[in-house]
DNA sequence: AGCCGCATGTGATCCATGTCACAAATTCAG
DNA sequence: CTGAATTTGTGACATGGATCACATGCGGCT
C-alpha cells in the first residue's frame, strides 16, 4: 500500500521489520494487540506540524519513518531546535502523560509515517499494562537525559566554537562513523538551523566552519562533512 | 525520635502528615506497605552529597524534608545549578529507571530527611505496581518539562537581565506570594549561586540587582527581596 | 571588641559574537 | 538552460558581559 506521500506504509506493528530496535514496539504480543486497536497509522508530508508547544496534549505520536524537528519558540520569533527525532521515538509523550501542555513544537523534516494514539486511549493502555508503562518511564528518562545534555552544553560552554564542536562530535557518535579515522556526516541542516541548535547566529556558524576548514579540522564535499581531525574537535569541545 | 542532625524523623510513610501533597507518597495502602519494606529512612547534614553526576545509579532518593541543590558540572570547574529540589521530589529517578549514569549532582542545602530505595528493589516495586509505575512516569514527565523550561530560558534569551527577571518571576510564582501586589521572597542563595542558575557571572548578577534597585523594581531587606514592580520585571523577562 | 572569612559592590578593560549590509555561490523549478 | 530563491561567505561595527582587581560590608567566633 502506498500512502498519499509516496511512502510505503507499515501496516501493522505486529509484522513491522523494525520492531527489534524500537523501544516501544517490542512489547509482548498481548499488549501489542491492544496497541494495534488504539493506534491510528497516519502519514505526513514534509513540513507538517504534528503539534505546537503550549497546546493541550491530544495524544502521542510514535514516529515510524522519517525525521521530525523538535523546537522551542519564543514569542519574539526566536527559535531553538532541541532535537531531530528519529524513527522509534515517541513524541508528545511527557505532555500526554502529565497532562501539561506540549513543551515543544514538532515539525516533519521529510515525509513521515506516524502512529497516533489518543490521550485517553493511551492512558488506559498504560494503566492496563505495567510493562508498557515501564517502557514509557524509560523513554521519559531518556528524554530527560537528553534535555540535561542540552542544558549542559548550553550552560557550561562559553564559546560558540565549543558548542559547535560538541554538536559535530555528537552527530558523528550517533552515526556509526565515529569509529573510523575520518568520519563522514551527511549534514541535512542549513547553517541557520545549526545556529538554532547551538543558540548562536547563522553568521557565526559560517565563520566557525570556515575556521575549521582553514585549520584542516573538517572538510566538506557537497552536503557531506568529513571530520579530518577529531582530536582537535575534542580539544575545542572540552575547553575553549 | 531525633536524627543525628537534630531533626525529627518521620517514621513511617503511612502516618506521614505530608502525604497529601506528595506525588509519590499517596499510593494505595498495599503499595505503600511494600514501599515501607524497601525504603531506608536516612538523614543528611547540610552540604552532604547524595550522588554525583556520572555515577552508576544506586537507587532513588525521596526527599521528605529539606532542600537539595541539583547541579551540572564541567571538568573545567564550571558549574550550573539546574534546580533546587523541595520535599516530595524524587531524586535520581531517571538514572535509576534507565540505568544510565546520574545526570546531575545532588547536594543538600540544609539538614535533610531522605528515603533511599535501592535500584533493584525499586525496579521490582515498579514492575509489581502499575500505579506506582505510572506515578514515576508522571514525575519524569514533570522533570522533563522543567528541563525544557530551563532550555527555553537559557537558549532563547539574549541578555542576562532577561534570565534573571525570569528567575525572580518563577520564584515568586512558586511561593504563594505571587498574587500579592508586592510579593516577598526569601532569597537563600548567594549572588554567586544565582549566577550559576542563569549561566552568567557573579558580578553581572550584582550589577543587575543594583540596576533593578535603582529603577525601583525590587528592594531588599536583609535576605528578603521585595518585588515592587512585577510588571517591569515581566517587561524585562519578555523581551530585552 | 576585634578579627577573619565570605558576600557584595564597582571600576577598567577586552574580546567574542550579534547585527547589518552586501556579494558570491548553490539549488531548484519551469 | 536560466532566472529566482535560498544558502553561504565576509567585512565593519557596536556592545554585552566576562574577567581582573580591589574596596567595602557584614556576620560569626573567640
Amino acid at each position: 500500500m502506498l500512502s498519499p506521500y509516496g511512502m510505503e506504509i507499515v501496516e501493522s506493528c505486529l509484522t513491522c521489520q523494525l520492531r527489534a530496535d524500537r523501544i516501544f514496539c517490542n512489547l509482548p504480543a498481548s499488549a501489542l494487540q491492544t496497541f494495534e486497536g488504539i493506534k491510528y497509522a497516519t502519514a505526513y508530508p514534509q513540513g507538517a506540524v504534528l503539534f505546537v508547544e503550549g497546546q493541550v496534549p491530544r495524544g502521542v505520536f510514535v514516529l515510524c519513518k522519517g525525521s521530525v524537528k523538535l523546537s522551542i519558540n519564543s514569542p519574539n520569533g526566536r527559535t531553538m531546535i532541541v532535537k531531530i527525532a528519529e524513527p522509534g521515538e515517541v513524541l508528545g509523550l511527557s505532555a500526554t502523560v502529565s497532562g501539561k501542555p506540549y513543551e515543544v513544537t514538532a515539525e516533519t523534516l521529510d515525509p513521515c509515517q506516524v502512529n497516533f494514539v489518543k490521550r485517553e486511549d493511551f492512558l488506559r493502555f498504560l494503566k492496563d499494562d505495567v510493562e508498557a508503562c515501564f517502557k514509557v518511564a524509560e523513554q521519559l528518562g531518556e528524554k530527560y537525559h537528553n534535555a540535561c545534555q542540552e542544558v549542559r552544553t548550553l550552560g557550561l560552554s562559553h564559546s560558540a566554537a565549543e558548542k559547535l564542536a560538541n554538536l559535530l562530535l555528537e552527530w558523528s557518535a550517533k552515526s556509526n562513523e565515529s569509529c573510523k579515522a575520518e568520519p563522514r556526516l551527511k549534514v541535512r541542516l542549513t547553517h541557520e538551523e545549526i545556529a538554532q541548535m547551538i543558540g548562536t547566529s547563522r553568521e557565526t556558524v559560517t565563520r566557525l566552519f570556515a575556521d575549521m576548514k582553514k585549520h584542516q579540522i573538517v572538510q566538506s564535499k557537497g552536503s557531506t562533512l568529513i571530520i579530518r581531525n577529531a582530536n582537535a574537535l575534542r580539544e575545542i569541545a572540552n575547553h575553549n
